[in-house]
DNA sequence: TTGAAAGCGCTAACAT
DNA sequence: ATGTTAGCGCTTTCAA
């Protein structure tokens, strides 16, 4: 690559301050221990050269990279086209950048890449991970952990029957109330006084799916007549999945009158099939959706009550996890999240009310 | 962060192997210059010592990172949501993992981030840069240039009235070629015998936008008739904006007979708001898209004819210019595209017939 | 063809 | 509080 004008070293900076390169050093990362009259002097000389310090160089002594890796398992395109990827790497990309982080994605498709990314961590290159695995059985969770290097997840991973699950791994995750937030959403649509709620599920082969299932389940069991499996429709969280499976429902029970969908996506395939069936969404089926995306959310017809989870945040605490909360992490952080046992992070959910339902 | 178990150096795979640090180095660099049986020795050690370079100290010395900036600027959310960038990373990221190369993401949101970006390409964290700047007027091209970073940019950039602009400054770029795709859509429409050819744009604050409505206009000044302003309603290359856009068409020229969309998503919303009035396609009115993602355009109704570019290859030959085709690059690569004069290279685009038009 | 040795620019332990 | 110095792990002359 081109070869790039010689930037200035700390021996440089040291020369036209006056000083030794240790001091120069000292005041560059936070200038503890120098008297300020001195530092001011090395400030400016800092200022006058332009100097940025050599990350190679500081690396190869201080054994730290300031680099953490976000692992993206994107077995379809459609995984990352998802808006929600793009807030989360939002909110990573804000947090290690606030920390002067560098940000090293890794894309990955397939088995060959899984074993690349299994070295690459385990190469030492970077001081951690985020890593996105979505799909249950997903064999990377098991080699990233075998690689050693500091991990956090989004969204709880699936350990299958892997004994090396759960905290006594070790293993620290981020996910939002995907249980607390279903269980919710259809507490909701019975105080409407709806009784036959139906659920359009997401992808069954994702955590989120099945959590949010389990907690459209839990309430249920409570509901009269509620446990009817009919009321159950799988679908895959995108709007063509949502028109499909609001297509089976009507055909299978004429009668619903709520419908919990997995995620706003799902909603809008569901709340299109509602109108083209004639029904009137409240009055004759009330819907709500998950995510609260605010593109889809405040453009439907009606607008979409939903489960509103802080995406960004989500990543930013991942971020923040894995730079100060882990062990042998520079302090721990505090959180305003529950800590579920297995050694998670869960970030709250709530319910917002628009027209839907 | 954790204190990671010690890799074993370039020392240790030598004294297991019985050579010079030397030796061992030329072998994992190639190997060039080293004795087959005396290679294959270290390989042997390297093997079993499970022995990965230490990049830092690598660095240091070649002063090469092999490492890539991806800058994205990210004005909006629905930037990045858009599987546009997420087909584009794909290529980058496949092209420099096929090269040993890191990916470094740099998103930004506004003026403080420019300054950010700016000066941490110009720290020399990276051999070189790959940005995406949308919009026009964007600061960001001529603070990266001024940064002395080897950069391809993705999509031709607007460099406004900076006198930088062009091969002068050795800005290359990669694009799809948006105004020859134009031109042959609508050609296409003409072909078909349509008259009443209208063009539905995309967010004219981007040079793709730009140019497609420029081919539009070159082809339409040949029709007669085909200079009526009314005919071009601008939009913003989403679903929401093409809905939006196909009805004023509609109210301004109830008699048009074709439309070209600035891209798929445009031409999605114009068709929902096409067989709301009570059209037909392509009887009445024949469609046009622009990119042909798979998920949209074969899932219309009718499915949809549109303008074919290979997204994923721009990514990858946007990372094959940096990494080879630079001055100063390794080598120089044979291209399959135009290359214009003003230091871009443009993909070739190709209209894919499906049933709308 | 192989080895010995000199740094790359920085931090951190030790001296002052 | 500041300076001196010894490496971090690697590549790359230069000698053999």
């Amino acid at each position: 690559m081109t070869e790039a004008v010689s930037r200035p070293t700390l021996e440089a900076v040291a020369a036209l301050a006056g000083v030794s390169r240790a001091t120069v050093s000292r005041v560059v990362n936070g200038g503890d221990g120098v008297r300020e009259p001195l530092a001011e002097r090395v400030r400016q000389a800092v200022a006058e050269l332009g100097y940025v310090p050599n990350r190679a160089a500081r690396s190869l002594v201080t054994r730290r990279h300031d680099a953490v890796a976000v692992v993206i398992a994107e077995p379809e395109a459609r995984v990352f086209a998802d808006p929600f990827f793009a807030l989360q790497l939002r909110g990573i990309s804000k947090e290690l950048t606030a920390h002067d982080n560098q940000l090293v994605l890794l894309l990955t498709e397939g088995r060959d890449d899984h074993a690349r990314v299994a070295r690459y961590l385990a190469g030492g290159h970077v001081d951690g991970a985020l890593v996105f695995s979505l799909h249950l059985d997903d064999p990377l969770p098991g080699l990233i952990h075998d690689a050693g290097v500091p991990t956090v997840f989004g969204g709880r991973p699936d350990w299958g029957d892997d004994p090396r699950a759960g905290r006594s791994a070790g293993v620290v995750y981020v996910d939002c109330d995907n249980r607390g937030g279903a269980r919710a959403a259809v507490r909701h649509l019975v105080d409407l006084g709806r009784r036959r709620i139906a659920h359009l599920t997401g992808a069954l082969d994702q955590t989120s799916a099945v959590d949010r299932l389990d907690g459209y389940r839990e309430v249920m069991a409570d509901v009269p007549g509620g446990a009817d499996a009919r009321l159950v429709v799988e679908s895959d969280f995108t709007p063509a999945g949502g028109e499909r499976a609001m297509r089976t429902l009507l055909d299978r029970c004429p009668d619903v009158d709520a419908v919990f969908a997995a995620n706003d996506l799902t909603a809008l395939g569901a709340l299109r099939v509602l109108r083209e069936s004639g029904r009137r969404v409240p009055e004759d089926v009330a819907v709500i959706g998950f995510d609260d995306m605010l593109p889809v959310t405040e453009q439907t017809e009606p607008p979409l009550t939903t489960v509103r989870q802080d995406i960004e945040e989500m990543g930013r605490l991942m971020a923040r996890l894995l730079l100060h909360g882990l062990p042998g992490g520079r302090d721990r952080v505090a959180l305003r999240a529950d800590t579920p046992p297995d050694g998670g992070v869960i970030l709250p959910t709530t319910l917002i009310r628009r027209a839907s339902a």
